[in-house]
RNA sequence: GGCGACGUAGCUCAGCGGUCAGAGCGGGCGCUUCAUAAGCGCUAGGUCACUGGUUCGAACCCAGUCGUCGCCA
């Protein structure tokens, strides 16, 4: 029976282009797994967007001197391009810029706050006279009381590390004007927090499948106690709140992008069918909902998001899994942005296919611990793994069956041990990696899947038919449709993490329509390979990179941009 | 300052109480030639950061030390 999975992934703030980190964080695993349960034949529902709203995005706009849309509209669409050149299948990639997403939130807002799981109260907060305005946390700067770093922000001191308020400076200045702010009361809502400590304790507890890293983070983060938050600041830019007398406060993103998750659904409906289909994937309780997230984000996801959907009521789904990844380094460092120590998505693309970054990101994915990228080993796993067992396996047999047999899948005659033993691996490696696919073990499921590869090269050098066809051109026949009907397995194994190689491999194989169109099904798959089935000329799936590349590509790290 | 994570073969990473500690790649030796000098076999390589402890038994649990890195006040 299908099942229905419902995919939510982290929003990506649209303040700067992507980077191979948040690729490695989030993106890839959510795609992979949602195109293992479409081949599996279940109903998929993905989503994510741009985080429109946060204060790195206002920063950004007033230092270029142009509006936060601007600033929007310039990464939006290119967010929307990455992921469709790298292959992440989102069913909408939205933002939380919409009338929708605003008409959601407010109602999360009103019937929160009905419930009485929002209340009102003052807040000290700087205010700058002269840009009469209050003033985020970092547009405060000043010396930091503790080290006497004469430049840091209002939440935090760059020189000793230490978190601050901003009425904790000394001599404070707003990063603007440079004029002294005061501190005036500002009343703002609350989320009433603290009243669900003991309901998400209680869920958590039972959510022993998640992984250890997220089960025990949040953990502790409970047994920290859960105070509660202002969910409303002085801006001018986000979601308004949905009450009169409120006009200079907005509803602060760490509520608001997280209800983007359900918005999203909500968009998606209405733009395919008559605008409930959002409902079976919030409110079916057999569905199972899914989040994929960076490690920084557990607790929005396991606590805050979790909480507020409790506080709503109505019967919405709460996280089944969070399989957050932990960080990725480039070249030993970690990414920086302003120092351009980054990988950018756009620019990879730009140069490089999208399946080998995949097939590295995935095989190195920081899955249970942070992972290092370094294009020497990018081009290394690409000229030496994929490459060298899988595009050679391919292109090994389809070229020599091409030439040998006419263009066509050969005629085989009766299967031997050999061939027994094959299959039976083939089917073993097709409910293994099913099993590591459904519980979110990327690399052991790539993995496994190569090592299928490699068991069909050890099969061609035990059967030789190159030799084979020169005394028993049956045996050869065999033998290569054998190799074919399992190469036909892997190219479905595969599928989730290289997508775009196994839809070529597809049609090389001279089979219709997409990958995906068939199911993930040992039999059906072998089945589909028949003798005097056309092939397609084929040729080599993936090609090798000049070592040359790494240096080119090393020089570029660090390089200012400006 | 508090909390936490990580430190396993030359490299990138699995393993997280119980057969001689694993994989891929790289090294050495051999076989093969259909294939992108690709494939296959054999082989070498590790005091599982260090020091103590718990246990019949620890890479895996506990304490401390060193190193790297996060989170929080």
């Amino acid at each position: 029976m299908p099942e229905r999975i419902f995919i939510g992934v982290a929003w990506p703030y649209a303040n700067g282009p992507l980077h191979l980190g948040h690729v490695a964080g989030c993106y890839l695993s959510a795609d992979i797994f949602a195109r293992y349960h479409r081949a599996k034949g279940n109903e998929v529902l993905m989503v994510s967007g741009s985080d429109s709203h946060g204060t790195p995005i206002t920063v950004r706009a007033e230092a270029e001197g142009v509006t936060p849309e601007e600033i929007l509209n310039r990464y939006h669409p290119q967010f929307v391009d990455s992921w469709d050149k790298l292959g992440i299948s989102f069913d909408l990639f939205t933002s939380t810029h919409t009338e929708n997403h605003q008409e959601v939130v407010h109602d999360l807002f009103s019937v929160l706050l009905e419930r009485g799981y929002l209340y009102e109260q003052a807040m000290l907060l700087a205010y700058c006279p002269d840009c009469q305005r209050f003033l985020p946390d970092r547009y405060v700067n000043g010396t930091c009381p503790h080290c006497g770093f004469e430049r840091a922000r209002g939440d935090q001191c760059d020189n000793c590390g230490r978190t601050l308020d901003p009425q904790d400076l000394i001599q404070p200045r707003c990063v603007i004007s440079n004029s002294e702010p005061d501190f005036r009361e500002s009343e703002h809502f609350f989320l009433k927090l603290s009243a669900f400590e003991k309901p998400l304790l209680d869920w958590v507890n039972q959510q022993t499948h998640w992984r250890p890293n997220v089960l025990n983070f949040t953990r502790r983060f409970l047994e920290d106690g859960l105070k509660d938050r202002a969910i409303t600041r002085d801006l001018t830019w986000g979601v308004p709140i949905p009450l009169d007398g409120y006009e200079g406060k907005r509803i602060y993103v760490w509520f608001e992008a997280v209800s983007g998750y359900l918005s999203a659904a909500v968009e998606w409906a209405k733009l395919h069918g008559d605008g409930k289909s959002w409902e079976a994937f919030w409110k079916d309780p057999d569905t199972k909902a899914y989040y994929f997230i960076g490690k920084d984000n557990i607790p929005f996801h396991t606590i805050i998001w979790p909480a507020i959907l409790m506080a709503y009521g109505g019967g919405l789904n709460l996280p089944y899994d969070v399989p957050a990844n932990e960080f990725l380094s480039l070249e030993d460092r970690k990414f920086s942005t302003s120092e351009n120590w980054a990988v950018w998505v756009h620019d990879y693309l730009s140069r490089y296919d999208p399946d080998p970054l995949r097939y590295l990101l995935s095989i190195n994915m920081p899955e249970s611990g942070d992972t290092n990228f370094s294009w020497a080993e990018f081009v290394r796993r690409n000229n030496e793994e994929l490459v060298a067992t899988f595009g050679n396996l391919v292109h090994r047999v389809l070229s020599f069956t091409y030439r040998n047999f006419d263009e066509k899948v050969p005629p085989a005659g009766p299967p031997g041990d050999l061939e027994q033993e094959l299959l039976q691996s083939a089917r073993e490696a097709m409910d293994s990696v099913d099993r590591d696919l459904r519980d979110c073990h990327f690399k052991a499921a790539i993995g496994r899947a190569f090592s299928l590869a490699q068991q069909v090269n050890r099969y061609l050098d035990a059967r030789a038919p190159w030799q084979s066809i020169k005394t028993d051109r049956t045996e050869a026949a065999t033998t290569l449709y054998t190799a074919t009907t399992v190469i036909n397995c892997l190219k479905m194994l595969l599928y989730p993490f290289l997508p775009f190689s196994a839809q070529r491999l597809h049609e090389y194989l001279g089979l219709e329509g997409t990958v995906e169109s068939l199911s993930w099904d040992f039999d059906a798959l072998i089945d589909a390979v028949q003798p005097g089935n056309p092939l397609r000329q084929p040729s080599p799936l993936y090609t090798k990179f000049d070592p040359q590349v790494v240096d080119d590509e090393v020089q570029r790290l660090g390089v200012s941009v400006a």
